[in-house]
DNA sequence: AAGTGGTCTAGACCACACG
DNA sequence: GTGTGGTCTAGACCACTTT
């Protein structure tokens, strides 16, 4: 484990148990030091990235301070899998396959820039996901054969992340999401129990591997009423 | 001006003027070194900008890669403004500032963490945005008195965050954003001419300078036909 | 073996806040 | 003046990719 996410998570773990609160000031950096022995270096590197992250502030002159804020539910730019962010929230859910088979295409609206490989085979994976008895999402999933040659149905009905990260070894980095509201298809009217024409919000996304391999193409479809994002944003320069 | 953000704007202007396009590297860490006369954490905190913010990937071993994407939308996630966002993409907006007053109180539904300071008065700003000579966006902006204790009109018509920024020096950092899909009520319809009912993308969003004072609260309502967001987004660990 | 990016160090100087 | 975070350096070692 690097130092620097070691660090990381040690302080978040205290932020999250309520060891420091919002609005009290973290130890300084050089306390850090002392209390890790490391360099100062490796210390910024680990209160940067809380700060990217939107858990603390960094003052000036003054201190690193707890930032006020229940993450109540997990932006879109985090990149997280429907299980983790569910698992974050304390939120129990179910999760249906209703379709795995491989060797299709994937369909040009959810080609959204590169992918210009057209023979690209895919393995098609559609799912429900229930929260509180109550279907919300659904989920459909191309993903690369020349990456995954072949998904387990127990892997589909649990967390692919899961699967693809632990037990192929595979390092998801990076994704590229649209976001639009669209107006809900028979197929949402059938999974979802939604009017046909009522909103929907659907995000189609992209996901890659740190050697930068195409993993995976997604659209997800919510339920507008049962939708809700929350964002931490910052500004460069 | 810094020397890794002199280093991360020169090469992003490369990368958008074309100079070096998708699946191009860039020269290698070590190069940009030599041409910059700087050490090499210098370097790497510039590239490693360009890489959270989506522009390129690092790839160990090989060198860094410009990726593929035509930035089409700027995402929630990144903290501009209205204008920053239409100035980006070219797009021609009109402004009508329909109503500006102060010593208003904030919205209880507004309020969206912190900020318990009840005896809060703000500036309460309410603007259309137009785009293509069709109304697409209200916003409904509280501006802390105690941070800026007037607001001409001019500054409301043109870019609130340019007069914020450059003519009352003050260093706007990072926003919470919560966004949810509701069905449009009577000024929705009036001011954008949706049927009442129909979706709208609502954003509210609570904005802080760098010592943490709290700025602004916003409420931004987009039809929802016309909205569209994209984002980056980065894995952690 | 040579080149790439990732981590880490020990030290320096700066700008800012607070007594 | 002391303490805080922000930037920068010159060097080191590592893991990885390519030749």
């Amino acid at each position: 484990m690097d130092k620097y996410q070691n660090i990381y998570r040690d302080m978040l773990d205290d932020i999250k148990s309520g060891k420091y609160t919002s609005g009290e000031f973290l130890p300084s950096d050089t306390k850090l030091v002392m209390k890790y022995n490391v360099s100062r270096e490796t210390v910024r590197k680990a209160m940067v990235n809380l700060a990217h992250d939107g858990y603390v502030q960094r003052l000036k002159g003054k201190g690193t301070i707890v930032l006020d804020r229940q993450r109540v539910a997990i932006p879109m730019s985090q990149l997280k899998s429907y299980r983790e962010v569910m698992v974050e929230g304390n939120i129990t859910s179910t999760n249906d396959v209703l379709f795995l088979e491989e060797n299709h295409e994937v369909p040009e609206n959810l080609r959204i820039e590169s992918a210009i490989d057209s023979d690209l085979m895919s393995t098609k994976l559609i799912r429900r996901r229930n929260v509180g008895g109550e279907a919300t999402v659904i989920d459909y999933d191309y993903i690369n054969q020349a990456v995954v040659d072949h998904l387990p149905r127990e892997a589909a009905a649990e967390s692919i992340f899961n699967y693809f990260e632990h037990d192929l070894g595979l390092q998801i980095d990076y994704a590229i999401k649209h976001m639009t509201i669209e107006p809900a298809n028979q197929q949402d009217h059938k999974g979802l129990g939604v009017a046909i024409g009522s909103p929907v919000v659907v995000i189609r996304s992209e996901t890659h591997l740190t050697d930068n391999r195409l993993l995976s193409f997604t659209e997800s479809r919510h339920r507008a009423d049962r939708f809700s994002n929350v964002e931490f944003s910052r500004r460069r320069n």
